[in-house]
DNA sequence: GCGCCTATACCCAGAAATGGGGATGCTTTG
DNA sequence: CAAAGCATCCCCATTTCTGGGTATAGGCGC
């Protein structure tokens, strides 16, 4: 396969990117050699927006600075399929993953008028963490080289996963010091229910479980039931996957 | 590359499988061509544990029986790490992404003594809908085979890809579940702060912020603020970042 | 044995959440 | 344009949480 080489060459360069501005060359190069015009880069690790977020791109300053003035972004259909995909996909498909609203083929419409054509795109999502994407772009007159889609695909991955590293991870903090039977209420807790139906599950009193939930928030130091999940949660002493099957997943309004 | 054309062969194989069955022979056969003595294919979509759920491996027998009939995925420091890693990862890395309690190792440990030795993990997380992971294991004796661990990682996620067109995805539900005002009451709730304290922060009334998280509990289905939260956090309206600065270190009881 | 921690249980009082009802302007969308 | 959704405010009653005090029994290590 011919293409291997340069991918592998590409995803040295970016993975070894030190800054934003060696990532930057190193996208734009990559993106070229596989005959796209345009990047960009977002990573976005959630809350912090001054030094929890990277956006490196080679976007026409047209288009950069509308999309970005405006805040297009929050509406942007790319960014919502990304979150319905788990690999990369090209744009011309996205009414696959996602309904496109009249807003937004015309959003489409006019990053056409920008200088913006199809593009893949590579999303990566970190639950509770981050969200990323990588978009490799042609112009309005060019075509996707499908035959590099395998490889923007890669190293879309690869510049995210480096995007992580220089964005930095979530700081770590130690397990709290909380006993099994705390636990188990924190947990049940966590899935929805009251003290008094934990009570039940567990065969104690409602009284019992009120207190276990109470040096439970004393050890977090938290005075909230909601933040005492969330600091188990984080703790890593419970996880999602405790709690998926306790809230239904109901119907939605259409 | 002489990998090169075995992973595309392996990877059209997989993501040409049409039932259970045929992944477990294409990812059996993956896992042995790369030098890999097990794999482990799991996927689950939020929810639905019966339909929305796909588990294919070839571990050993009496790690099999152990692992799923005590259930240990509750508490797998695998799984974990997967909801923090954005690629692939050695399990004997595990530690670089979150930390190893005492029940953690004695966990690894029994799977080591039942044939599961260092493995490789592709973790893929859409956050809404569902996560899912695909790990190549080696005999305890064995070694990961590092020069395939490339090849793993793209494998992995078409396995995973293909996994979640087998299981189906979840019917679209546009993002905005929530309205830009719930949202924020939902975040300075996941923050700690009580409904007062909320109306005070946003300039509107008590009774105005307790409606605005009804609506929210109601667009969810759920009857607790704790779960409110959790299904925030699972969308990603919400991230650990938003909140993390509210709960204060605290010193815990030493 | 003694101290420390844990699990268990109970009481109280105030604060907050939860689940209903209704109403008004305003913007967005089809 | 008409319908839908959004944000805002108000009322009500009930349940649950939260924080404080107190106590007994058992396990564990020193």
């Amino acid at each position: 396969m011919k293409h291997f080489y340069l991918t592998e060459e590409l995803a040295q360069e970016i993975s070894g990117a030190a800054q934003e501005e060696q990532l930057f060359a190193a996208l734009s190069k990559a993106a070229e050699r596989m005959g796209f015009d345009h990047f960009a880069l977002a990573y976005d690790r959630r809350g912090d927006a001054e030094t929890g977020s990277l956006l490196v791109h080679n976007y026409p300053d047209a288009w950069a600075s509308v999309f970005i003035g405006f805040d297009l972004s929050a509406n942007d259909p790319i960014r919502r399929a990304g979150e319905r995909s788990l690999t990369g996909f090209q744009w011309c498909d996205v009414d696959q993953f996602i309904p496109l609203s009249r807003g937004d083929r015309q959003l489409l419409m006019v990053a056409r008028e920008n200088g913006i054509g199809d593009g893949f795109t590579v999303p990566r999502h970190l639950p509770g963490e981050a969200t990323g994407s990588c978009t490799f772009v042609v112009n309005p007159k060019g075509s996707v080289p499908t035959d590099m889609l395998h490889s923007a695909e890669i190293l879309g991955a690869v510049a995210l996963a480096r995007a992580r590293q220089l964005v930095g991870t979530l700081p770590y903090r130690k397990r709290a010091v909380l006993t099994k039977r705390q636990r188990e209420c924190v947990l049940w807790s966590a899935r929805g229910k009251t003290a008094g139906e934990t009570a039940g599950i567990l065969g104690i009193s409602t009284e019992t479980v009120v207190r276990h939930l109470k040096i439970a928030r004393d050890r977090y130091a938290v005075h909230s039931g909601q933040l005492l999940i969330l600091c188990a949660l984080f703790d890593g002493l419970i996880g999602f996957s405790d709690i998926y099957d306790w809230w239904r997943p109901h119907e939605r309004a259409p």
